[in-house]
DNA sequence: GCATTGCAATCTGCATACAGTTTACGCGTT
DNA sequence: AACGCGTAAACTGTATGCAGATTGCAATGC
C-alpha cells in the first residue's frame, strides 16, 4: 500500500479541524499503523502548513486518545498495551448491550424500520461474500444500533471507542464464515429490538461484541506490545 | 468566591499539561462557570507564557469536552444542553452500574475491605453534617467502585464522564438529609458488593447515581441553555 | 427614536523564529 | 572490534508577529 507523497492541500473550514480528520482516518482506516511516528515537520509539509496548527492537531488527537505523546518526543499511532485494548473490547461489549437493550425501549418505528432495512440489504452482501462492502453495512447498522440509544454521551463514548478499536479489528471479516455468522447474530438483535424484548437484544449485543472482539484480538496480537 | 489576579506560574514539568489540570480544575471546582468565556491572552498572561500553549491547552481540554469552541471565538466553559446534560447522567448511571457488577465478581479481598472501610468510616460524617469531607468521602467511594471493576477503558470514560458532570453537582450534599439517604445507598452497594451478588450491586448503583442526577438536576436547571 | 453602516479595538488563526532537548554519527581510546 | 565521548543534526517547546475575523460603538440616515 504505497503513500501518496504528493503535497496535501486541505486549506478548508477549520485547518486543526481538518488535519484531525485527516489524520484520525489514516489511523483508523490502517495507512499508518500503530507505533508510527507523526513528526510534526513532515505533517507540516504534507498538509502545507506550519508546525502550529499541526501541534494542535495531534494534541486534539492524543486527548482523544488515538495517539500517544510524550515531552520532547514525537507523537506516535497509539499502540495500546494487550491489557488495555482487552479493556476497551469489554467495554465496547457493554456498551453496544445498553445501546441495545436502550434501542430495543426507545427506537422510534421509523428508527426499527430502517434498522431491519439495513440488515435485510446486507443479506445479499453475505451471499456474495463482498467483504469491503458487509464492513460498510456493518458501520452503518452499528451506528444506526447506536443513534436508536437516544443518549447523546452514550452514542460519543461508543463511537469514540469504536473509532481506538478500529486500527485492530480491520480484518475480522477475512475469518471463513464469519460474515454469515455476523449477520445471523444481527438477525437476533433486530428480531429482539423489533419485538421490544429490550433484555434479549442486550445479550444478543454483548455476545456479538464479544465474537467479534475474540477474533480480532487474534489478528491484534501481533501489533500490540 | 473572589477569584486571584496574581500572576500564577507554574513552570513544572510540562508546562500544557500543567495549565489544562490548573483549568480543568477551575472548571470542575466552580470557580469558573459555565459559559464564561476563557479568552486566550488573559490566560497567557495569567499564567505567565504565551498564547501558544495556552491555545494548545485550551483544545486539549476542548477535546475532553470541558470546554466548547467555535472558529475564531473564545473559548468557554462547556454549556451543555439539558438534554445533553440528561444524557450523560443516564450514561453515569449506566456505567456506574457497570462497574459495580463487574467490582462484585473481581474485586480482590484487600479491595473489598478497604471499600467497606471506607464507607463505615463515612458513617461519622453523616452524623457530623460534615458535607465537605463527605463530598471527598464520595469521590473516594466512588473512585474505588470504579477501579474494583477492573477495566482500564470504562474507568477512563466514568472518570471523564464523571468530571463534566463536576460542574453541575456541586450543591447535591446540601439538600436536607441527603447525606444519610446516600450513605445507605452506598450501604446497599457494599454488601452487595461483599456478598457477590452483582446483579443487586448493579441495581443498587443505578438508582443511587439516578437519584443523585435528580437532585443535581434541580440545581443545574438554571444554569443550562 | 430606531435601524443601519462603517470603523476601530479586540481577539483568534497561523507562520516564523529561537531556545532547549534528544538522537545519531563519527572519532578516538582501550 | 567494542565501547565511550563529544559534537552536530533533527526535532520538540515556546515566544512573537502578522493577517483575518468578530464585536462593540458611534455616526448617519430614515
Amino acid at each position: 500500500m504505497k503513500q501518496i507523497r504528493r503535497r496535501q492541500v486541505i486549506r478548508t473550514g477549520t485547518t486543526v479541524e481538518q488535519m484531525v480528520r485527516a489524520i484520525a482516518d489514516m489511523i483508523v482506516t490502517g495507512v499508518m499503523h500503530p507505533g508510527e511516528r507523526l513528526d510534526e515537520l513532515s505533517l507540516a509539509v504534507r498538509f502545507d502548513v506550519s508546525r502550529t496548527p499541526v501541534r494542535e492537531a495531534l494534541r486534539e488527537l492524543g486527548a482523544m486518545g488515538l495517539v500517544d505523546r510524550e515531552p520532547n518526543r514525537s507523537a506516535v499511532v497509539a499502540n495500546v498495551t494487550e491489557a488495555y485494548l482487552h479493556s476497551m473490547f469489554e467495554a465496547m461489549s457493554e456498551l453496544e448491550a445498553i445501546c441495545a437493550r436502550l434501542a430495543a425501549e426507545r427506537m422510534t418505528i421509523d428508527e426499527r424500520h430502517a434498522l431491519e432495512l439495513e440488515h435485510r440489504a446486507s443479506a445479499r452482501l453475505v451471499h456474495a461474500n463482498a467483504q469491503e462492502d458487509y464492513a460498510a453495512h456493518n458501520t452503518e447498522f452499528h451506528t444506526k444500533l447506536y443513534r436508536g440509544a437516544h443518549n447523546d454521551h452514550i452514542y460519543e463514548m461508543v463511537t469514540q471507542t469504536r473509532a481506538r478499536l478500529a486500527p485492530f479489528r480491520r480484518a475480522q471479516f477475512r475469518l471463513p464464515g464469519r460474515l454469515a455468522k455476523s449477520y445471523d447474530e444481527h438477525d437476533v438483535i433486530v428480531t429482539s429490538i423489533m419485538r421490544g424484548d429490550s433484555a434479549a437484544a442486550s445479550q444478543a449485543a454483548y455476545s456479538h461484541v464479544a465474537i467479534v472482539s475474540d477474533a480480532s484480538i487474534v489478528f491484534a496480537s501481533d501489533k500490540v506490545g
